[in-house]
DNA sequence: TATGAATGAGAGTTCATTCAT
DNA sequence: GATGAATGAACTCTCATTCAT
């Protein structure tokens, strides 16, 4: 699982995918993830992602080759960012509670330091992981990103003595993931009956029933 | 929402998608439903369907004029197919912790009696009704019956004093689609850290937090 | 090699060449013959067949598929139009030599009744065939009919003694044919010093060298 | 004639071929003529010889200017390498017999000493010699240092009294030279009916015929 | 002198769709 | 009602070439 850890994977990603590593590369991908939000990833052409990022089409397939390929740095550039995000947020939390709710909400990527279009482009991620080995490689390994933070902060608290002494952190992380990935998608239908807010407080809810030993000190919403 | 049911869709299909019902028109959704799961809904082509079910493309296209209409009646006819096996299982089941055990074993898709690639499907429903009105109220149709289905489940068991009497069925109905939604996509990438069995278990495990006024009765395993 | 003449072919080119079989098929065929000899066929596209022949590229596709199908369709076809001519123009003839003289006069192309661009569309497919195994057929199957036909032309006039009695029917076919390669080389250049009229007395000489007992009778130009 | 014939022709191609004309410079031309021999020379792009001989696609046209450039300085620089070799071969023979045979060998490319792909060069510079008026000029020099070669042998052979009297050494080369053509292309391929031991055989077979005041010397064969 | 970055032109191929039967 | 023939539109990809360094 380390080896496809975030860190472990910046090398892979030079090699596999950066094909040039042109400075407006870099740039470039933010609008290829802009893209393939609004029209999904089936739907991304060449064209698309050449007329919104004002780069040729020749010059983007000189960067990233294939369009799978770039769909795949896209991908992988979003996660990776995303990750980073919520471990900047979390670094000045101490309360575990507070940082369990934090983690949650980038989970469900409600808040504002949220990418755009993030439940987006894991929809269009999952669905090619499906059926394509290279992307479940990138899928499992951001889910494996993610399971880590959740697990890591579930034993800190476990540890203060804040949760519930027989709980077992990855057990509620990948419970915790599983009900952000079913909630984050239906809130980006969107499904009227799944607001962000009651997105956040059905998930906070249920990890004060797994780790409480009462119920969760005071209010653990957002 | 209710006139979006189940029930209440049937009249719909016919008058919207169906120009023919006959039954090679069944007989040709259900290759569909297998192509669309094997290839990806974008990669269906009427040639992959036609090649399939051994109907020329022309007489694909009559049958469902465009390629989208088709793609509609194969999720619409996987999804109703799906809600009546469900259904069908649940009748003859009086306990409310084995209701909603097989419930769930059903919304996870791991049981013999679920339709192959139920879970590719809806993963490609879900990205088209990202930014397809007509695709997203398909999904939030099939969405409300499954919601349906588990919060009368949850009542039942509530009225009969076998769940905790300030239980919301409501709320644990999304909690549990929700949790059902997250587990089964990463069953079907498949995620080798959610096995079939395990992803039932931290389905039920949860639910018996929920809902348990002590922990769950016995081992609620499936 | 009876396996690989000409009409043991015909099947196979139904079967592999054409995937359909329509009126204008054939017509086109003749189009490519006239593109390849213009352009080479490296240098033919489709765009070129589609404006010679006012058939849309789409169409010449689905007539037939590949690009490389449609260029060994045309060779095949030249070439099986160049044998039926010799062979029709062979058939009234009696006497030996002229017999040779004619069916020589067919393999360097040079009579009014050969079809334009023969020897272009001989040395298209000859570089072909030294890389792709396919055109290596073809173009065997073709030298095949032809040496069958100058060594029956040979052996005639051995057996009627007109020619030399210890002459090797397949080695004089093997021979002249080769010449006639040559020679119809440097002449589609053209090369200067190659006129058809020395092209024809080159190859003649040279056949009445090998297979006149005496010089050759009279003076067997053409 | 004599303008375009070997030594005429080295000025011309420092002129008009070759910017540069360091060693490295001969160096790739090798490496063209593997390349053009492996793929044809219509199939050989900048990236393919850029590949084979280390030096970047940019340098090349440094060196050559446009890819046509290139082709024609590779199978030049393959002409003349062949026709020295040849030269320097019958240089040591007196023997006129001796002396033919061992052009023949040359002339088919069939001995140790000829450099590789010999025969796939020149297929490739006829194909475009049909059509380009440089690359004709190229091969109707390269084909009239042949010529005077063998016709140079033959007239030797004649004044030495060991060829008949009558023969036209000029008439000789030309059919020597159309029949190397038509076997040498045959066994590139290669046509199993025309191995090179039987090429060689069949070639000096005719030439006996055609200079033999009697039969051939003993058996001229290689 | 030599080379990497960037880009436009051009080609093959796929595929839905129209039309005649 | 069903189906094969035919075709235009759209997209990816290759590759020579230009430019700046």
């Amino acid at each position: 699982m380390s080896d496809t850890s975030a860190s472990a994977r910046i090398p892979a990603t030079a090699r596999r995918v950066g094909r040039r590593s042109g400075r407006k590369r870099a740039d470039v991908l933010a609008h290829v993830c802009l893209v393939v939000g609004e029209r999904g990833a089936d739907a991304t052409r060449f064209a698309d992602v050449a007329e919104a990022s004002g780069v040729p089409v020749s010059t983007l397939q000189y960067y990233f080759g294939t369009l799978d390929d770039m769909l795949i740095a896209a991908f992988r550039h979003a996660a990776l960012r995303d990750v980073a995000a919520v471990r900047a947020a979390l670094a000045p939390l101490a309360d575990p509670w507070e940082r369990l709710s934090t983690a949650c909400a980038f989970a469900l990527g409600f808040c504002e330091a949220a990418a755009p279009y993030s439940w987006h482009l894991r929809v269009e991620a999952w669905r090619w992981a499906q059926r394509d080995p290279v992307w479940r490689a990138e899928v499992l390994a951001d889910a494996a990103d993610w399971r880590k933070i959740i697990a890591e902060t579930v034993a800190e608290g476990v540890a203060a003595g804040r949760f519930r002494a027989d709980a077992d952190p990855d057990q509620v992380a990948l419970q915790a993931l599983a009900m952000s990935g079913g909630i984050g998608l239906a809130a980006a239908l969107p499904d009227p009956a799944v607001t962000a807010e009651r997105a956040h407080r059905l998930l906070v809810d249920m990890l004060a029933r797994l780790l409480g030993p009462t119920r969760a000190p005071a209010e653990p919403d957002s």
